[in-house]
DNA sequence: GTGGTCTAGACCACC
DNA sequence: GTGGTCTAGACCACG
C-alpha cells in the first residue's frame, strides 16, 4: 500500500497517515501481522521527520490499529471491537450525519449519494454476518 | 434552529458552528432567506466571543452558505453548486470512503451500516433531480 | 495536587505525569472541570520540556481523562467508561494478579495485604452503588 | 509452569518472562530449588531470541529469585526478604495505589473490587505468620 | 537494525 | 495567552 502526503492540506502529516492506514486496514490491503514500512524507512519515502511518522504509528498503536514491536518493527494487529454498543451506534450516526451534509451540499440526490455509497462499500471489508453484497476476492 | 457547543470536542468552536449551520441548511432546518441571530446575539447566546462567531460566519460566507448584508444581518444564502463535476464527484467519494472506514472499523456489517444511514437519509433535504453537473446559480 | 518527577525511574517523565495525574482523578484529588496548569506552566515548575508535558496531556486528553480546549488550557473531563464488560474484567483481574504477586514476593501476608488494601481503598473516589466503606468528605 | 509471550505487548519480552516467573513463584507453582530450562531450551520452546532469555533470568538473579550454578543449570532461589520494613511497605502501598487507581478508573465499585481480589488472592501462596520486618534468610 | 524518549526551538491555530 | 505540529538531533532500550 502507498502512502502519499498532501504537504497543503489543513490535516497534519500525522493524522494524513493515519487516516490512510486505517482505510488501508478497513479495505484489507493491509492485514493482521503484515509488516509497516519502519519510522525511518517511511521518514526518509516520505521526506517527512521521523517523529512525525513516529508519532502517527502511536497514534494508531493506542487504539489498536497497530502494535509496535521495538526492534523488530510495526505491525498490522488484529482487529477487536471493546467499546460498548451504544457508544459505537452514537458513532456512526454522527458519522453518517456528516456524511449526509457533505451529500446534500453538494447537491447530489438521494438516489446519486446511495449508488456511491454502495460502489465504494464493496471494496472495503466487512465484518461477518449478515453482508448483504459482501466483498468478493479473487480466489487463488 | 438551536445551536450546541461541545466545549469537549477536539473541533475548535468555529468549525463546530460552521458543521451544524451547514448540517441545518442540508436538513432543511435553514432555509434560503432565512436570517440568522446576530455575531453579537448568537455571541452571548451560546457564551462565545464574538471573534469566534464573527470567524464562523466569515468563513461559510466564503463558501456561499450565508450572505451577509451590511446593516441588514446574516442571512441563508440561495443553494448553488459551483464546483466542477468531477470535483464534485471526487469530493462525494473521498467522504464515502472516510465514512465507510469508520463503520468498518468500529465492526458494523455492510448491513448495519446501510440501515443506519437510509434511517438518518430521510431527514436531510436532497435536490430532486440526478443533476449531473450541478445546478444554476441564481442570476444577480 | 503537586506533581513530582523521579528523573532516576525507569518510568519514563511523560508517563510518570500520566499516572500521577490519572491517580489524582481517582483520589478525587482532581475534580471533573479543575483547571490543570499550563503546558508551560508546568514545563516550566518542573523543569522538563513542554514537548514532554505536552505528550503526557495528549495521552490523557486520548484516554478520555482530561479534555484540553486549545487558547483556554487543559481541564478534567467528566468520568465516563466506554469500554465492554469482558475487557473490564479482564483487565482488572490481570492488574489484580499482579498486584498479588508483589505483595507475595515482598513477604507480606494475606492478611497484612488485606489491610494495606483497605487503608488505601478509603482514600479513592468509587463510583456510586454499593461501596461499603465510602469516603467520607468533610462538609463544607 | 508454562511460559506464553504477548508479541503485541508492550511489555518487552524479557520483562514479561521475568514477571511470569515472579508470578509463578509467587502461586507456588515454581518451588525453590526447582530447575528452571536452559537458556537455550527456553529460546528454542518460546521462538525467542537466546539473548533475550539471559537478559531475563540476569535480571531474576540479580533480584534474588534465582540462582545460577554454573554447569548445572537456573533454579528456583529459596525465598528471601532482605529489603528494610519501611522500603516493603512503602512498595506494597505505591503497588496498591496503583492498582486502585486502575480499579477507579475503569468504574468498578469499592465491593467489585474487594471480591476480584479476594477470588484471586485465594490462588497466591501466602507467607503465613506476620512478620514486621521480613523473614530469616537461609543460611549458607 | 528497530522504536521510544527527551530536548530545543520554530511556526501556526484558537480564543 | 493557550495548545498543536513539525523539525533536528541526541541518547537509550530492545532483539
Amino acid at each position: 500500500m502507498e502512502l502519499r502526503i498532501e504537504t497543503t492540506s489543513r490535516l497534519p502529516i500525522y493524522r494524513q497517515i493515519v487516516a490512510q492506514i486505517q482505510e488501508g486496514v478497513a479495505r484489507g490491503l493491509l492485514e493482521p501481522g503484515e509488516k509497516l514500512p519502519s519510522v525511518r524507512e517511511l521518514s526518509r519515502s516520505l521526506v517527512v521527520n521521523p517523529n512525525t511518522i513516529a508519532k502517527a504509528y502511536t497514534e494508531l498503536e493506542r487504539e489498536g490499529t497497530l502494535n509496535t514491536r521495538p526492534g523488530l518493527g510495526v505491525f498490522v494487529a488484529a482487529p477487536h471491537v471493546e467499546i460498548i454498543r451504544e457508544a459505537r451506534e452514537r458513532r456512526l450516526r454522527d458519522k453518517a450525519d456528516r456524511f449526509l451534509t457533505e451529500a446534500v451540499r453538494l447537491g447530489f440526490s438521494h438516489e446519486e449519494m446511495l449508488r456511491m455509497l454502495e460502489e465504494r462499500a464493496g471494496q472495503f471489508q466487512w465484518t461477518k454476518g449478515q453482508n448483504t453484497s459482501g466483498r468478493k476476492k479473487d480466489p487463488e
